[in-house]
DNA sequence: GTGGTCTAGACCACA
DNA sequence: GTGGTCTAGACCACC
């Protein structure tokens, strides 16, 4: 995995994890790998992981169990209302740019529609 | 302006003016603004602007009249052209964005038009 | 080597290439020399060699691989096609200066043919 | 006409006259434009023409009548010579370049034929 | 080591 | 004034 340089490495790390929960790829109440380990897999320093975890946890999203390990949160409203608030972040950049290079409302629908159309196909 | 660090400067400034093409806010035959002014503006060196104006010419979304500037084309067809390459880019992106995080085809749709009705009242 | 001030000396670096691709100095897969060395060699700045390596590369004569160096490409029928637009233009020219001069088509291929016949003897 | 900064003007302006002496523009005993005449056309000073004419006389392809003016030699021969001449230097560079890049005599007698007939289809 | 980008400032031809 | 080219030298990411 690469890393943004403008963005400090511990919050990429957190939309990554975000992703994968809110995908679906991880499961409420699995549990996320180990600090140590999931440092060495993206070769960073565990004290990012141990802050990504950190900042996780204040948003709720995960708990943890001395010993134990960090697990994904068992609340399931709690990931669904993050899937909403990503993906409304995701869509309000999206008519932000459309409308940057000309789109109005009515032309993002429109288009949107078409090139799903045109994907399925 | 601030420029990112990931993307050459020459090419965020290409986008700004890619944008302003196409949104309309400079039209077929307008003339930019010389190199020397335009690298005064943004706080740039002349060569980055030059190298601008060279790569967008390449495209074929400018040309130069030798002594008089730089102008915008007046080929409407190739203005069309970037305007559906550009759309299609950030729309590409954005579905793609929505399918990391579980979304599929239908529920994009439905979720665009939503934000877009919520948006307007 | 020494340069003509009516042409861009990146274009006649080019040029010079150009001839060592297409006789067979240098073949296809070769690498070129490195930025600062034919700088070096050719006394000029860096800057103008990479503008050369980048304008052949958009010619589709050369392709670089990051941090390795910079190669002539290996595709045989680009550089047939290159070989022959070079012929073309160096003929097209040479015809143009003989009927200048007073010759017709039917002259032109016999003085030549005279010509090659007696360098052979 | 523009000149190259390369050669001197005064041979440049000889090439001139040459190509339009053999090429039959002017022909044998035809009178000059006068000095002051031709400086003014060519934008370049006086005695750089005169200096022309001096060579051309040098050379044989020329004489001037004393308060008459310059005139073609009448030597036909003289004239032949200086378009075989000619020729020669043309032909001679041309197989050079040719060579250049990579083409034998019989390549490019071959491809001469080719490209005159070519041209007059 | 490699190519890629950028700054700073110069000179040129053209209009 | 305009764009086009060039030099000098810096820093970057990649290998």
């Amino acid at each position: 995995m690469e890393f943004n340089d403008n963005l400090p490495i511990y919050i990429q790390i957190m939309n990554l994890i975000k992703s994968e929960i809110v995908s679906g790829e991880i499961c409420g109440g699995d549990k996320l790998l180990s600090v140590r380990e999931f440092s060495k897999q993206l070769k960073v320093n565990p004290n990012t992981i141990q802050r990504t975890y950190q900042e996780l946890e204040r948003e709720g999203l995960v708990f943890t169990r001395r010993g134990r390990g960090t697990f994904v949160t068992e609340d399931l409203e709690t990931i669904k209302r993050l899937k909403n608030d990503m993906a409304g972040a995701i869509i309000e950049n999206f008519i932000l740019e459309m409308k940057k290079i000309g789109f109005n409302s009515k032309d993002i629908v429109k288009i949107v529609s078409e090139w799903i159309e045109k994907e399925e196909r």
